[in-house]
RNA sequence: GCCCGAAUGGUGGAAUGGUAGACACGAGGGACUUAAAAUCCCUUGACCAUUACGGUUGUGUGGGUUCGAGUCCCACUUCGGGUACCA
C-alpha cells in the first residue's frame, strides 16, 4: 500500500467527528488540563499559512496530555466582532452578520483539514446574543461595583451606598475617579440624580469625560494609531480633540494586582516585564506647596523627593483645576492663549512634537524645604492625566525639566556631587547629595541631605515630610482606566437606558439586549453612533422590553445607549464560556468552573502583551471577587508563537525594456526589482511561460538567464496579497496533506521566533512520513510482526521516548522531530519488524501527524483510537553505552579522538592519551602542566 | 529616547561551559530508468593542500573570565518587536 494521505486523513477526519473523539466532559476520575488557543478574527482573506502555527503547537500539547491520561479541554471559537465587516458592511449594505458568518465557514473548513483535536461543540462565536448576554452581564456587574482598597476587591455598591448613608465618606477607601467628602446628612439631602452622579465616581463601570480623536467626517473616535498629521488614516478627514462622555472600565483600581499576580504565573520574563512597565507602579511623595500671598496650595508628586532642595520652578498641566486659581491679572490674557492653543493640538501633535513650550502664571510657589519662592509655569510637557497633574521641576536631574529651564532661561541648581549640568541633566539616581541645602536656603536649619547618597536622601526626605505634614508618601499607577465606549454598529450593545442623563440598566432577566436592526451602518446624520439609526431602540420600563423610539417619553420609555462595546470586551472571559457554552443561566456554572478551573497553557501572538492579556486579566480578577470564576488568574502559562513571515520573489527588469534578467546577472544591467508571484516560481527558479501567462504586459517578456534558468531574487516580508507570497494551507494540505503541514510547521524552528516561510523545504517533512510508511507497508504486506526486537531497535526506540518526551514538555518540537528522522533511518537500517516497537513509535507520533498515526495504529489492530493510547516511557537501561568516545584537547584545541570504556579510570585514560603517538606528536615532548579529563565528556592536555 | 528580543553555512535551524554546523532544504556527483517522476548512495562552512584517516580559520564587532566560550561578563554595531514627555 502507498501512503495515501488524501484517503487517510479523509477518513480519519469523517471518523473522528461521527465518533465524537475529541468530545470532552467533566470527569473527576482523571485530572483535567486546559489547553486554549486565542481565537481568532475571521478575516475575509481566510487563512494562510501563518495562522495554524499557534493551533498546531497547541493541537500537540493537548494530545500528548490526553495520552499521558489527562482529561484535555481544546476549544476553539470566533473573535467575531471587528472593524473590517463593519467597513464592508458600510460600503456594500451588507450586514456584517452575513460576511462574518460566511468567513467563519471559511475558517472552519480550513481548520478541519487541518486535524485538529478541537472540540467544536463547544465552539463561542463573540456575537451570538447568547455569548454576548455574558459580556453585558458582567459590564452590568461592573457597573453595580465599586472597588475597595482597604479589602482590594470588587463590592456590591449597594454596600458603598448603605456606608454613604451611615457615615458619609468617613472610613471609605474605595477606587474613584475624584477624592470626595461628604458627611451621612449631605449624602441623605442630595436628590436621585446627585446620588447617581456620586456613584458613578466609584462605579468599577462608569461613564466619564476623556479627550478623544473624533473624526467628525468618519463618525467616530480614532485610536492614536489611526491619525495621521491630525488626518484620519482612513479617508483623511481632519480629526479634532473632543471631550467625550464614555463608559469605562476602573482597571486602575487593580493596578496593584495586576502587578502581584504576574509572580503567580508562568510568563516569560520579557512578558511580564512589558506588563510591569505597562502598569508602571512608582512609588514616590505627595508633597503640598503653598503659593505666596494666597491661600491656594496644591500637591505634587514625585519619585524623587531627594531633589526637593533643588527646585527651581513648578509646572501645572494646562488642564489643571489649579491653573485658574494661580494665574494673575497680568498674565490672564496669555495663559488663554497658550490653553488655547494646547487644546488645538491634537494628542498626537502633542506626543510627536518635543518643541518646548509653556507659559508664566504670574504666581510663585513656596518651597517647604528652603522657603524659597519659585515661579509656577503651565506647560503642556505636564499630563494632568498622571499623578496630580503638577510637578516640582528640578532642572539638574530630569532632562524635561533641564529643556524646559534652559528655553526660559530659569536656574539650574546642582544636587549631586560632581554631576555636569552645564550641557545635559543628571538624570540617574546615584551619587552623594550636595546644595541639600545651600547656605542660606534652609526652611529648618535641623534638616540637611548632604553627604547621604540619593537611595538615603529619598527615605530621609519621606520621613521628614510626612513628620512635618507637608506630603505623605504615594504609590502611582502610569496604568488607566480602559474606555469601554465605541461609536460603532458591530459590537454588543450596552443594556443601559437613560433616565434624567442618568444611565440605568436593563433587568438581568432581560439580556441579552440584542444589536437592533438598522438601516444603516453609518453614523447619523446629526453625529450619532450608528445605533441612531434604528428605530426599536427604547426602553420601556413597565412592559420590560425593546420598543420604538418613537414611543420614548422620559417617563415610562427612554432612550437606550448608542455607543457598543470594543473588541477587548467579547475576549476578556471567552476561556470561561468554553467551560460551560451553552449554560443559559449562568457565564459558567460553579461545577464547570470549580473542574476546569483556569486555562493552563494559553498559545497567541505576543502583540496582545499589553491589551487582551491585561484586560482579561482584570477582568477575570472582577469575576474573582465574586466567586464567579475560582481561580485568580486566568492563563498560567503562557507561550507565544512567532509570526509566519513570507518570502517574496523578485524579478529584474530591464530599464526601458520588457528584458527581464536572472538575479546573478543583473548588476551588469539597470534594473528595476518586480514581485512576482511565488507560485511561479520553484526553489527560486521561475517558470517562465507560466510567468508569461501571469500578466499581459509579460506576454512577450524576454529573459537573460544564466545556466539556461531565470533564477529569481528573495526578501523575507509580512505574507500579504499585495507581496504576492501567500501560501495558503489548503494547498499544502492538496499536495502534500494535513501531517506534512504540521510536521514541517514545527519543523521551521521554534515555536516563539518569527521564520520566513518557504515551501521550498517541505519535502524533508513529507519523505520522512513516506520512510516511515515504509517501515510498516512493502507493497501489499504488512511488514510489522512478533519477533523479538533487537537490543539495537530497543536502543532506538528508548532513545526516541525519552527525546520526545523531554521536547514536548520544553515545547521544543523542532528539536523532536528530527529525532523522528533519526529514528525511522535506524529502524529502517536495523530492519526492525517489532509491532511492539512500532506501536509505540506510531503513539510518539500520533500529537505530531495524528491522521497517519491513526491510521498505522489501525493497522496494527487496535480497534480504538491513537488518541486514547498510553505515552511510552523510557528505561535507562536500554540506554546505558558501554564506552565513550573522547575528544582529547592539546592545548584546548581537539587533535584527535580516543575511546574508552564507561567506567574507565582517570589515571588509566591519562596513560593511555599521553601514550598515544598522535598525541605526542602534538606534545612534543614538554611535560604537561596539567592534565584535565571530565568523565564522559572531554580530556585535554595543558602544557 | 526608553524597554524587550535576536544575530551561527547558500537557506530554515541544532548544540546541560566540553569535538560548532545535528536534522532538513538547496546544490554538485553517482545508481536505477528509453526518459521523467519517485527512490537510493556519496560530497557539501571557508581557505590552503590533496601524499595523507592533513593543516589553518570560523558562531555580528572589540575586550575579558576559563584548562576550554556560539553559550558567562563588559563595551559596541546592526536588525526585529513594543512604547511615547508617567515626574
Amino acid at each position: 500500500m502507498e501512503y495515501n494521505f488524501r484517503e487517510i486523513e479523509k477518513k480519519w477526519q469523517a471518523e473522528w467527528v461521527a465518533k465524537g473523539t475529541y468530545r470532552v466532559a467533566i470527569d473527576e476520575k482523571r485530572p483535567k488540563y486546559y489547553v486554549l488557543d486565542m481565537f481568532p478574527y475571521p478575516s475575509g482573506a481566510g487563512l494562510h499559512v501563518g495562522h495554524p502555527l499557534g493551533y498546531i503547537a497547541s493541537d500537540i500539547y493537548a494530545r500528548y496530555k490526553r495520552l499521558n491520561g489527562f482529561n484535555v479541554l481544546h476549544p476553539m471559537g470566533y473573535d467575531a466582532y471587528g472593524l473590517p465587516a463593519e467597513q464592508y458592511a458600510i460600503q456594500t449594505g451588507q450586514h456584517p452578520e452575513v460576511t462574518t458568518f460566511k468567513n467563519i465557514d471559511r475558517y472552519r473548513q480550513q481548520l478541519d483539514r487541518i486535524g485538529f483535536s478541537f472540540d467544536w461543540s463547544r465552539e463561542v462565536r463573540t456575537c451570538d446574543p447568547g455569548y454576548y448576554k455574558w459580556t453585558q452581564w458582567a459590564f452590568q456587574k461592573m457597573f453595580q461595583s465599586y472597588f475597595d482598597n482597604t479589602l482590594q476587591k470588587a463590592q456590591p455598591i449597594a454596600d458603598l451606598e448603605a456606608k454613604f448613608a451611615q457615615n458619609g465618606t468617613e472610613g471609605v477607601d474605595a477606587a474613584c475617579s475624584e477624592e470626595l467628602t461628604f458627611s451621612a446628612a449631605e449624602w441623605k439631602a442630595m436628590g436621585e440624580k446627585e446620588k447617581q452622579q456620586t456613584l458613578m465616581n466609584y462605579r468599577i463601570a462608569y461613564l466619564g469625560e476623556s479627550v478623544v480623536n473624533w473624526c467628525p467626517g468618519l463618525g467616530t473616535v480614532l485610536a492614536n494609531d489611526e491619525v495621521v498629521n491630525g488626518l484620519s488614516e482612513r479617508g483623511g478627514f481632519p480629526v479634532e480633540q473632543k471631550r467625550m462622555r464614555q463608559w469605562n472600565l476602573r482597571i486602575s483600581a487593580y493596578a496593584q494586582r495586576l502587578l502581584d499576580g504576574l509572580d503567580t504565573i508562568e510568563w516569560t520574563d520579557s512578558l511580564k516585564e512589558t506588563q510591569r512597565n505597562w502598569i508602571g507602579r512608582s512609588e514616590g511623595t505627595e508633597a503640598v506647596f503653598s503659593v505666596k500671598d494666597s491661600d491656594v496650595k496644591f500637591t505634587i508628586f514625585t519619585t524623587r523627593a531627594d531633589t526637593m532642595f533643588g527646585v527651581t520652578f513648578m509646572v501645572l498641566a494646562p488642564e489643571s483645576e489649579y491653573v485658574a486659581q494661580v494665574t494673575t491679572a497680568a498674565q490672564q490674557a496669555a495663559v488663554d492663549a497658550y490653553i488655547d492653543a494646547t487644546k488645538k493640538k491634537t494628542e498626537l501633535e502633542r506626543k510627536s512634537d518635543h518643541k518646548v513650550s509653556g507659559v508664566f502664571s504670574g504666581s510663585y510657589a513656596i518651597n517647604p524645604l528652603t522657603g524659597d519662592e519659585v515661579p509656577i509655569w503651565i506647560s503642556d510637557y505636564v499630563l494632568a492625566g498622571y499623578g496630580t497633574g503638577a510637578i516640582m521641576a528640578v532642572p539638574a536631574h530630569d532632562s524635561r525639566d533641564y529643556a524646559f529651564a534652559k528655553h526660559f532661561n530659569l536656574p539650574i541648581i546642582p544636587l549631586i556631587e560632581g554631576a555636569d549640568v552645564s550641557e545635559e541633566s543628571f538624570d540617574a539616581k546615584e551619587g552623594i547629595m550636595i546644595n541639600s541645602p545651600r547656605p542660606g536656603h534652609a526652611a529648618d536649619p535641623g534638616f540637611s541631605l548632604n553627604g547621604l547618597t540619593v537611595k538615603e536622601a529619598i527615605a530621609a526626605t519621606k520621613q521628614y515630610v510626612t513628620e512635618k505634614g507637608i506630603g505623605r508618601v504615594k504609590v502611582n499607577y502610569r496604568l488607566r482606566d480602559a474606555i469601554f465606549s465605541r461609536q460603532r454598529y458591530w459590537g454588543e450593545p450596552f443594556p443601559a437606558y437613560y433616565k434624567d442623563g442618568m444611565p440605568y440598566m436593563l433587568p438581568e432577566e432581560c439580556l441579552p439586549l440584542q444589536l437592533p436592526e438598522v438601516k444603516e451602518f453609518k453614523p447619523t446624520e446629526t453625529g450619532e453612533p450608528p445605533l441612531g439609526n434604528a428605530q426599536i431602540w427604547a426602553w420601556d420600563e413597565q412592559n420590560r422590553k425593546v420598543v420604538d423610539k418613537a414611543l420614548i417619553d422620559q417617563k415610562t420609555v427612554f432612550p437606550l445607549e448608542l455607543c457598543t462595546m470594543p473588541g477587548f470586551a467579547g475576549s476578556s472571559a471567552y476561556y470561561l464560556r468554553y467551560m460551560d457554552p451553552k449554560n443559559g443561566e449562568a457565564l459558567v456554572s460553579e461545577e464547570a468552573d470549580g473542574y476546569w478551573k483556569n486555562v493552563d497553557l494559553y498559545l497567541g501572538g505576543s502583540e496582545h502583551a499589553t491589551g487582551h492579556l491585561i484586560y482579561s486579566r482584570f477582568w477575570n480578577k472582577f469575576l474573582h471577587d465574586y466567586g464567579w470564576s475560582c481561580v485568580e488568574e486566568p492563563f498560567q502559562k503562557l507561550i507565544n508563537q512567532g509570526m509566519i513571515q513570507g518570502r517574496s520573489n523578485y524579478v529584474y527588469r530591464v530599464q526601458g525594456t520588457n528584458k527581464f534578467v536572472s538575479h546573478n546577472l543583473k548588476d551588469q544591467y539597470e534594473t528595476t526589482a518586480l514581485l512576482c508571484d511565488i507560485s511561479l516560481v520553484h526553489n527560486d527558479v521561475l517558470d517562465v511561460e507560466a510567468f508569461k501567462a501571469w500578466r499581459p504586459e509579460y506576454a512577450d517578456a524576454e529573459f537573460i538567464l544564466e545556466d539556461g534558468k531565470y533564477i529569481c531574487g528573495w526578501a523575507v516580508e509580512k505574507m500579504s496579497k499585495s507581496k504576492f507570497n501567500v501560501v495558503n494551507p489548503d494547498d499544502i494540505c492538496d499536495k502534500y496533506g494535513a501531517d506534512t503541514l504540521r510536521l514541517y510547521e514545527m519543523f521551521l524552528g521554534p515555536i516563539e521566533q518569527s521564520k520566513p516561510w518557504d515551501t521550498a523545504g517541505i519535502d524533508g517533512s513529507f519523505r520522512f512520513l513516506k520512510k516511515l510508511w515504509a517501515l510498516f507497508w512493502k507493497g501489499e504486506e504488512f511488514l510489522p510482526n512478533d519477533v523479538q526486537p533487537s537490543a539495537e531497535s530497543l536502543k532506538t526506540l528508548h532513545k526516541l521516548i525519552k527525546k520526545v518526551t523531554q521536547d514536548i514538555g520544553n515545547f521544543s518540537y523542532n528539536t523532536a522531530i528530527p529525532a523522528f528522522m533519526i529514528a525511522v533511518g535506524e529502524f529502517a537500517q536495523q530492519k526492525c519488524t517489532s509491532k511492539d516497537v512500532l506501536a509505540q513509535v506510531v503513539v510518539l507520533l500520533a500529537p505530531f501527524a495524528p491522521h497517519i498515526a491513526e491510521e498505522l495504529w489501525h493497522n496494527l489492530g487496535n480497534g480504538s483510537t491513537v488518541c486514547d493510547a498510553q505515552w511510552p516511557k523510557w528505561d535507562e537501561k536500554y540506554l546505558v553505552e558501554s564506552s565513550f568516545k573522547y575528544a582529547i584537547q592539546i592545548q584546548g584545541k581537539v587533535r584527535l579522538t580516543m575511546e574508552f570504556p564507561s567506567d574507565a579510570q582517570n589515571a588509566d585514560i591519562e596513560k593511555a592519551v599521553l601514550a598515544h603517538p598522535d598525541a605526542q606528536k602534538w606534545i612534543q615532548g614538554k611535560t604537561p602542566k596539567k592534565v584535565i579529563i571530565v568523565p564522559k565528556k572531554i580530556v585535554n592536555i595543558v602544557l
